[in-house]
DNA sequence: GTGCAAAGTTGGATTTCACAACCTACTGAG
DNA sequence: CTCAGTAGGTTGTGAAATCCAACTTTGCAC
């Protein structure tokens, strides 16, 4: 798709929830918000670059738009697969800020199912052991066009 | 920091590895990459907007800019501790893009040090149990200004 | 019939971006 | 000595994206 640079599936991923605003707006939906006045609240975008971006998201298959009313019209917009599939994508960034850039305690504290505060970490599929730098390498990289 | 919105760990994260060249120069740097000339050539940006995404990586600790040549003065850049902790977050873009936006086979392929092709899995640092999204919910959340 | 809400769209000013060209400071070839 | 090449940018110009406020449409409540 990109017509240069390395041919690798984060640029691809970039271009579908690279934009400003989609993953803050991603961030309400999974929060739980399905409209657009909150979405557009609760992020600060401006409401045309945020329907711009919501389009884009529906044409990728991030989401769903849904008629909820019909008079008159009203639609929420809902997580499809591809969405929800985004959730360790945003907890990862959000423990990433909590390191690194916000000062303070977290704003946001999240908790999993099994009772604790939730602090992602990414590990190898196969192994269970923890993805760190040194200890992944490439294999096979995507050429440069 | 951002003047509106909620007050987000994820948005803070954005405000700094958000912008459009920023991960993908980032990716580079975790490929291996260290010099100007060769990130520009395998991201595409161009080079003036290229020269500012790294100099706010500078700027928020995220890269280390160091002299490797004196006469005459040559640069490399180098990933901080923060730098390298966003290994997890391109991992799990890249293998987000390979399920739900790339077609074919995954461009780049990682090999953990276990010895398996690296897929990510994310998991609560407490229980080990998988992250998904009715896994979890928010407890606390930011307010939104 | 006035006010309110949801879900956008429209117009105009501002800001950012992309692209090519240029600059500085060296190195190596001929 | 001159010319090409490399590294790491900066500058100028025009195109594109963004921000903001105001407006639109459809219905409901008073």
């Amino acid at each position: 798709m990109a017509v240069r640079g390395r041919e690798c599936s984060i640029a691809n991923a970039l271009a579908v929830i690279g934009e400003r605003w989609s993953l803050l707006a991603l961030r309400e939906i999974l929060l739980g918000e399905r409209r657009f006045d909150r979405i557009a609240r609760n992020t600060g975008a401006s409401r045309d670059i945020l329907a711009a971006r919501l389009r884009t998201l529906v044409e990728a298959g991030v989401l769903e738009k849904r008629q909820y009313e019909r008079h008159p019209p009203r639609y929420e917009y809902v997580p499809t697969e591809a969405g929800r599939a985004l959730t360790p994508i945003l907890l990862n960034l959000m423990d990433w800020g909590d390191r690194y850039v916000t000062d303070g305690p977290p704003p946001t504290v999240w908790r999993h199912s099994c009772g604790a505060d939730l602090h992602p970490r990414t590990v190898c599929a196969h192994c269970g052991e923890p993805v760190t730098e040194d200890e992944t390498s490439p294999v096979r990289i995507g050429p440069v066009h």
